[in-house]
DNA sequence: GCATTATGCGTGTATATACACGATGTGTGT
DNA sequence: ACACACATCGTGTATATACACGCATAATGC
């Protein structure tokens, strides 16, 4: 089950990853793809979850965190910390317990604004991934990660 | 380009989370498989990057930080904040400064047993990855998934 | 009415990730 | 010898992510 590790390697020239754990793959790309996006919308403090935050709160009205956190295969508790630099720079609000001891998250004016300035750096970085990947594959792979992301169903 | 985002939503019934952001189907997978695997393998203290340095290590030999982190896709002080740990848990040790200022990153007897206790675990849910998502598309991901990490071949 | 269950949250702790910036060591050209 | 480029690393700062645990409120059963 192995052939190539006894006697040397030294050439650095590239070496593929080769690695057969598929979360490795999955994690790596994302680093990957998270720098490139970051590099293009760098102009706000944070990028990844942030604008998809915004981006849903935009459509969807006022949402519980839980319900935040669901709609972004994301732990509860993950959202709770990820939202609170949001509040601090004003891009959401995050009201008082209501009912059933629910706390709306909202967008404010300020995020919608935030939203819109982010909205063409998005586009462009949308861009550079299909240029980089194509669009059947693109399209292809997105189909996949969305079977993907139901294998931890149960959670959350 | 919208139509159903007047007048009521309510049905929290498992919305698929139509997000148009590549990097959100990405780093949604992620959080999805890295749970997964965590859930396998939880054994230990850490689960994904940590298992992959061991992996990377027990065969690779000794290898600078900079080109550990190279061949796993990361950013070079991200690999450093992450041997941290791995190192005080006695896992890797890294060598005072060499030839180049370059420290050497090797796995120890510790570390080794421990990727031998991971393996099985690992093997688990590798398994079940393939269940949920079939064999042909797992390999057909796995080659998108390594097309998309050259997006940055530029930086790291 | 009261105990039980279900739902929604926060905190403590730990790891993961990256960028900006600076420090140090190694070689190379003149 | 010296200046300058280059490679390697660490630190400061900020965000992202999850699990274990506990608390409070709402709904339900009797």
């Amino acid at each position: 089950m192995n052939a190539e590790q006894s006697h040397m390697q030294q050439n650095t020239e590239y070496t593929p990853a080769d690695s057969p754990c598929n979360l490795f793959h999955l994690r790596r790309a994302a680093r990957a793809v998270s720098r490139q996006y970051g590099a293009v919308m760098k102009s706000t403090d944070a990028q990844a979850p942030q604008f998809s935050v915004l981006f849903i709160l935009s459509r969807a009205g006022a949402l519980s965190i839980t319900e935040l956190a669901s709609r972004m295969g994301m732990d509860r508790t993950s959202m709770s910390r990820n939202l609170l630099p949001m509040q601090a720079h004003g891009l959401i609000s995050v009201g008082a317990e209501g009912a059933a001891r629910a706390r709306d998250v909202s967008i404010t004016e300020a995020g919608r604004a935030a939203l819109a300035d982010l909205m063409p750096m998005w586009r462009q970085a949308q861009s550079e991934f299909v240029e980089h990947l194509g669009e059947a594959d693109t399209a292809l792979l997105i189909s996949l990660l969305e079977r993907v992301a139901t294998i931890d169903a149960r959670r959350q």
